[in-house]
DNA sequence: CTACGTGCAAAGGCTTTGCTGAAGT
DNA sequence: ACTTCAGCAAAGCCTTTGCACGTAG
């Protein structure tokens, strides 16, 4: 029933690839990350990986990330507020926004901001290497988008 | 030697301005900050803090940075590494730039960045209400400035 | 079979806090 | 004199880690 190997997780697949060892748990955790459109921190994704299976602890979880992230499946995401958060990595270079109300975070990507941004670094005389952009704001009384 | 308290540090006074008890170790955390430039960390004053007087503990400069944040005169900066920086508060809307080899950290503001990050938020139908922007970078091997 | 992963609980780094003595106004 | 503050050490929060057992390849 599981000796289809090549039935896992899009991240799972990731791993096989990068050739780390797949196990159970991480199995899971590839599998809740790859159902995962947010930017959940680990208590979150240990939350979700105990629904599937809950046999996981949180130290896996944590040492889990941390393994994703040095194979740059995952990044490290720090929004303020102590936890770091993950998220898929992507190709698109993008920034966040966080309604201060509800601490929804929505993903935008800006290529003027970029390069803006890397024309200010190099007038400074440097060369951009990562950049940290979030933008908290207030959701708009809107009258004209319901 | 010391019942001139109008010669007391900016921030000292600005202390006694906001009604706050002026005690020997708020002065001397007071009299720190006034002479930083940077965006030193507890600990970083703490120790120039002791340098001036011994007898404070690094509670204390927890309790006073905290007070002072409160009280709208510092601000608390993130620039990872899980410890707070923190800065005098500024008029300015300022962003920062990290040398990543170095560490340093430099100041910049920049008009057109400020407009577009509020064009941005507006497209998306928030106001705007704060924003973290830090840039790192390396810096490039110079050719014209030495 | 062997190397690597996992669980548990303890420890680590930064920050806050309860309590009692000390100090500012 | 009264209220607030400081020092100390303990605790809190997130994250990492040592150790013994379990498991993928």
């Amino acid at each position: 029933m599981s000796d289809t190997p090549s039935l896992d997780s899009p991240i799972a697949e990731l791993c096989r690839e990068k050739g780390m060892k797949l196990t159970g748990q991480r199995r899971t955790i590839a599998h809740v990350l790859s159902e995962s459109d947010d930017h959940p921190d680990v208590e979150e994704l240990y939350r979700r990986a105990m629904a599937v299976d809950p046999r996981i602890s949180i130290a896996t979880v944590y040492r889990t990330v941390r393994l994703f992230e040095e194979h740059g499946i995952l990044h490290r995401r720090d929004f303020g507020g102590g936890r770091a958060r993950y998220e898929r990595t992507d190709d698109h270079q993008h920034y966040h926004l966080i309604d201060i109300e509800s601490g929804r975070v929505t993903e935008f990507e800006d290529a003027a901001l970029e390069k803006l941004l890397e024309t200010i670094a190099a007038r400074m005389g440097y060369d951009l290497v990562s950049r940290r952009l979030e933008l908290f704001g207030r959701a708009r009384s809107r009258k004209s988008k319901a």
